[in-house]
DNA sequence: CGTTAAGTACGAGAGTCATCGTACAAGGAG
DNA sequence: CTCCTTGTACGATGACTCTCGTACTTAACG
């Protein structure tokens, strides 16, 4: 339900970097944390938009909400409040363009390295 | 293997991960800094072996050492010492063998987004 | 309306990082 | 041998990061 007009939030939103204006340096410090890292492998496997508590994190709350705030900072996911929740999604397309092989290198690295 | 001996450095010899314990994180942490990242720019455009001195960076000599071993202990830079210099190369088949792409990816990105 | 669920805000603490300056070691040039 | 260049070692310092718990906001559900 809560369909109509706006898929989602109605009032509230949040601050996201433009495609134009993310950095590489940010974005690959935002990769380079094994929680935020797993965040985005989840999100690149489903391709779904997923609220936060769907990520099953070792850490808690507070820990989480900081490190999806890191990842929508860089550029890498969007947030949008639906509700209660706050979807998160991978900004595939943007990044691409910005860093055009970066995510799937990235990721692809990860599946393999990852007993590391 | 314990390379070194011919061309260079007589008896000092530096630790160097092993290319299969090259860890993703450490090395996209290793590159998430504007010096490191001008660093590894610079070896891979020259393909050549550098001493730390022909970087011109915008760091004392101390904060020029740490990085340098930053780079080394993540495995993306092998350093080999030859008298009073130590020659720094790109550790360009290691990185490729073990995370296909990225330093390309890397280094692309870094330049069409360089005015960041 | 009251309850519950999902996140946020706000400190706070421990740890790591980037930076520096000064003192030191080692090899090459005169 | 003496000096100079190159880089290291050793703190020290300030900033940032990751982590947490507790209190609060917001929206859905009955």
């Amino acid at each position: 339900m809560t369909s109509g007009a706006g898929t989602a939030a109605p009032g509230r939103a949040l601050a996201h970097p433009d495609r134009e204006q993310l950095a590489l340096e940010r974005v690959l410090h935002a990769l380079a944390d094994p929680v935020r890292l797993s965040v985005v492998g989840v999100l690149a496997e489903t391709g779904e938009e997923l609220p936060c508590s769907a990520f099953a994190l070792p850490v808690s709350k507070s820990t989480c909400t900081h490190h999806f705030r890191v990842l929508r900072e860089a550029g890498v996911i969007r947030q949008v409040y639906r509700g209660t929740a706050k979807l998160n999604a991978l900004r595939r397309a943007d990044l691409d363009a910005r860093f055009p092989g970066l995510l799937d290198v990235v990721l692809t690295a990860r599946r393999r390295a990852d007993g590391t």
